[in-house]
DNA sequence: CTTGATATGTTATATGGTTACGATTATCAA
DNA sequence: TTGATAATCGTAACCATATAACATATCAAG
């Protein structure tokens, strides 16, 4: 599986097409993807990054939306919800999903040199973690799964002649 | 492995005993398990559950020790960086280590109904997150993995007649 | 048109964590 | 011993993250 994230790409069109898929399933489901909730998915499909509530909630109040910490965690509430983006417990901060497919367990790996992060999927109740989770007799209903290190660029910047 | 936790157990001994395996491993490696670090420690072990910082806090400025937040905040920051101690990210908390030995990854069990916290053992390099960091071409270094579901106690509860 | 559900906005507050700085104590070489 | 140095502890002030509580607006269904 892809994990995405650390590879070039025609980001605008992946914003555009994201955002199309995001509408098509509202309307779908009959979620009511208003223009708070839309304009936050944009600027996280935008940032293509992991960005703070208070980041977003900033650029909202230039905008003319409102200006206070609910407005922002609302809207990332029903996009989280919704699985249109996910959050970064180590980092208490937001990210669009880059699989806007279906109900999935999101694994995340984080480069602490240049903050970007990648996404890429996993069964959480196989292998190791589910394993534990069976002996222990624990049913697990949702898994956060993060990893820090290096992305391929920052290795191959600290480590030139390796 | 066992991932204890949920399991019963004498709990008075549990605490002496990782307490003096603490007190032994900080002698061997010259490390200053000073009064405050010991006391944190053997309230996390005491409260055998994940604890916020100020939890911790307001234990320490009642026993005499500082009030504001660095005193717990440092304590813990030496516990956790020493293994004695994980953060769970996804509580915001603290949780006194199960497996006082050497360097591991500690993955979570954590039980949304009553809140206790299990520690079991993995090796991240491995398994289906180690496969998509390697086709990612990412370092992992540390890895955060929580698993948020119910324990057997929870779950027998829950579904009496199941 | 009214009712109820959903969504937006505001104020205020709770919770979690860090910076900056000074005082104290331990270590150790001269 | 003494003075240099680093580690530890303490405080005040502050920043960052998140939620509670309540008022208002919108809109579809009856």
């Amino acid at each position: 599986m892809d994990p995405l994230g650390f590879a070039q790409h025609d980001h605008r069109r992946c914003v555009a097409t994201a955002l199309k898929a995001a509408q098509a399933h509202c309307a779908r489901h009959r979620l009511n993807l208003t223009p708070v909730r839309r304009r936050v998915l944009e600027l996280l499909l935008e940032g293509h990054r992991a960005m703070g509530a208070y980041d977003i909630l900033d650029h909202l109040r230039r905008e003319g939306f409102g200006a206070q910490p609910p407005v922002a965690y609302r809207a990332l509430d029903f996009l989280v919800s919704h699985g249109f983006a996910h959050k970064i417990e180590r980092l208490n901060a937001f990210i669009a999903c880059t699989h806007p497919a279906a109900d999935h367990t999101p694994v995340f790996l984080i480069c602490r040199g240049c903050h970007a992060v990648a996404e890429a999927q996993a069964e959480p109740t196989r292998g190791m973690l589910g394993r534990a989770a069976e002996e222990a007799g624990f049913e697990i209903e949702q898994a956060v799964v993060e990893a820090i290190g290096r992305c391929p660029s920052c290795r191959a910047e600290a480590a030139p002649c390796a």
